[in-house]
DNA sequence: TCAATAATTAATCAGGCGATTGATTAATAC
DNA sequence: GTATTAATCAATCGCCTGATTAATTATTGA
């Protein structure tokens, strides 16, 4: 990690201004080994994955990031170039692992359904590693809302979206369509897209259903939301592509 | 419409600084009558929208609102506000004329179905207002956009979505409640959740879907989404809420 | 030992932001 | 005809934003 930039000094530098309020930790300079404080740069994922997550890529500003990361911003400039660059890092480091568990689940099903494969498996099989990591913790919880949030965005968010979730969606279409026989490919894909409505909504975390339910019903409550959310995509899939009911 | 307040005033002064690169189209003062531009403050709603419902509400300034409208970013202080208050009229100018429409429709079904309810029939009720109007012209298509966009998000998006469209929704679930009877609220609600999800994705207007389905799919293409969303959302209610398939 | 390199801070740049004021001009009300 | 009110613009205030640099310090490797 080296920087090569040649520009202009100002030179002005009137006026040290000193006085700082809230206690900066150290003096400038490479800080001991032992001053704790090991992994900053994951230290600056987390909190930007919080607080992008929260408030939008828009609302977040990398001087709040580095201000409660407890670091300064030319921290952010140093191990991630710009905020762009700080968003696509967060978004591509939980992206792998959740792609990697879905793709294997999938598999897993299909190999284990053999013949016998049914809309329900495929489904419950597509979404489980998302509702699980989701329930997981918070770090997990942080990501996909964000996820949730990125593919309502318009600017770049599709892209983003097709770019990492593409595949894994194409493989659940395939099995699915082993488990609808003469199920026209239009059908299935609208199929998909009010499941992947579902499922964003879900994850977004706004205390929506919470609200409307006066309590009823808690958005952050998987085991009860897994079970359904299962049922009512298998469902949908059955009558729009066709099959018979039942 | 007045304003009152009193603070300092700066008196330093220097520097007029002309050289105006873009022609800015009158001097101060009220315009003449006939110097076109009427309803100027309409016009800041259609393009806020416009921007609003494209870039998300922290992304876009007021100033470039009032550069897209050929105004200074005063009028739009004399008109709203603030950004947030614009926002809101933004948010309130359709919103009565749709929940307006909806409520309407899902009476005239109760009305005219009677006893013999059914799931599709209500969801149908309660779809059509809001497809036809994003089919209708580009303003309905960008309000729509920017419900979407604000029900997944967090920050206040939730008490706005909550105070707006409770009503209307509560009724909806009314309606289903006598087409399945013995359904729980917790089913009903959760079912209502992942076909609300549905919607906000398709309005979102994210080429998604159009992505994913390598063209096959067109995400604006309302007389294909309409009924297959129906479709599945009604299936999905039978499903979850434990009637009988078919 | 000492040069290279990694990790940090302070300071700053140029520009954008929301908001507000005061002056200015036309329309309207009395 | 004159006072009030409506609608506009130019100018600015204070603050925040993303980005960048130079200096500084510790660690590492030859």
């Amino acid at each position: 990690m080296s920087k090569v930039r040649t520009r202009r000094q100002s030179a002005s530098a009137a006026a040290p201004q000193r006085a700082r309020l809230v206690a900066r930790r150290t003096k400038p300079g490479r800080p001991p080994k032992n001053s704790a404080d090991p992994a900053l740069r994951e230290r600056i994922l987390d909190v930007a994955e919080a607080q992008f997550s929260r408030h939008g890529y828009d609302a977040v500003s990398t001087r709040a990031v580095a201000r409660a990361v407890g670091a300064t911003p030319a921290m952010i400039h140093y191990y991630f170039n710009s905020k762009r660059e700080l968003f696509d890092a967060v978004f591509a480091r939980r992206a792998d692992v959740i792609n990697t568990e879905r793709m294997a689940a999938l598999d897993a099903y299909a190999a284990r359904a053999g013949a016998n494969v049914t809309v329900e498996g495929a489904i419950a099989a597509f979404l489980r590693p998302a509702l699980a990591k989701f329930a997981e913790g918070e770090g997990w919880r942080n990501y996909l809302t964000l996820v949730a949030q990125v593919g309502n965005k318009h600017e770049w968010g599709g892209e983003v979206m097709t770019r990492s979730f593409d595949p894994v969606i194409q493989r659940l279409i395939a099995i699915i369509r082993k488990a609808l026989p003469g199920a026209s490919d239009v059908n299935l894909y609208w199929a998909y897209h009010f499941l992947s409505g579902a499922l964003l909504l879900t994850l977004s975390e706004t205390d929506r259903i919470d609200r409307l339910s006066a309590g009823l019903c808690r958005s952050v409550d998987i085991p009860s939301i897994e079970p359904r959310m299962v049922e009512f995509a298998a469902a949908g899939f059955r009558r729009v592509c066709g099959a018979a009911p039942g």
